[in-house]
DNA sequence: TTGATTTAATTCACATGTTAAGTATTTAAG
DNA sequence: CTTAAATACTTAACATGTGAATTAAATCAA
């Protein structure tokens, strides 16, 4: 008998679809901004003077090392992220710029809204227990 | 005040690292199987003499046209896909091979394996309600 | 202190993600 | 029947994802 693959039933299907949904909320004016998304999440991480270095950073926004460097490229060639010096020569330690802030500024402000906005739309109660949820799955396949 | 950029609780940040740690669990055995992640994604779809036009398996699989396309070639070129005759000569209409299925029901049985153990591990009810949840909050986005 | 090992990050090569533009075929308007 | 508009894909260009190999600096063992 075959077990026909449940295709949009199954959780990997059902993450894809659901991470394309909310992303696409954020997208429109983070690219307006001249962003892509990965490189926002890692000028996310930084804002409010947090320093870090690219191994914390990676794990931090969720990019793997080699795609970071190359974001950290781009981000440094316009200006938005500086090094700062690290007692540690193999490691390198990042921080926004005043430019990079300042444009960090101007986007969390629109994405708030677009937060609030599925919050409105999906239920705040509902979005803290889906966050969990997911924050509880991961952890149960980390182990 | 800063609203301190709450980046772990975020949803876009719950979702990416659930979706990683979920799909670690089939990378290893699909890789060996000379497949890709994506490249997976579109035999599964294919599976037991499916025939779909490219819109509908991009649509299907959560894949880009352009990724699509070049997805296409490389499974093509494998010799696990093969292109259908269709009335609508645009249209690109494809179905599994002998081989294909067979690769397909291969790495279908280990991938039952580890979707059985994650459920045993988070809860096949607590999943069947984060598919649920993930799917309405796809649902309220896309209205 | 020297040499082996580990760690941090980069580079390389190839696959996919993403947007815009292009091509071929079909449909629809006239 | 002919042309304009819509549809289905593909191509192009650039960014990121992914695994393996490389380089440089720190740490550890002897």
């Amino acid at each position: 008998m075959n077990d026909a693959p449940h295709y949009d039933d199954s959780l990997t299907i059902a993450l894809l679809r659901a991470r394309e949904a909310v992303t696409a909320q954020f997208r429109e004016h983070v690219t307006a901004a001249g962003l892509t998304l990965p490189q926002w999440r890692v000028i996310r991480a930084l804002a409010g003077g947090v320093e870090m270095d690219t191994t914390k950073l990676a794990k931090r926004t969720v990019i793997l090392p080699p795609s970071l460097t190359r974001i950290l490229r781009h981000l440094g060639e316009n200006g938005l992220i500086e090094q700062v010096p690290a007692r540690d020569r193999r490691q390198r330690v990042i921080r926004l710029t005043a430019s990079g802030q300042s444009l960090f500024d101007e986007v969390w402000q629109l994405s708030q809204k677009r937060y609030a906005a599925i919050e409105a739309a999906f239920g705040e109660q509902e979005m803290a227990v889906l966050v969990e949820s997911l924050n509880r799955l991961r952890r149960s396949l980390d182990g």
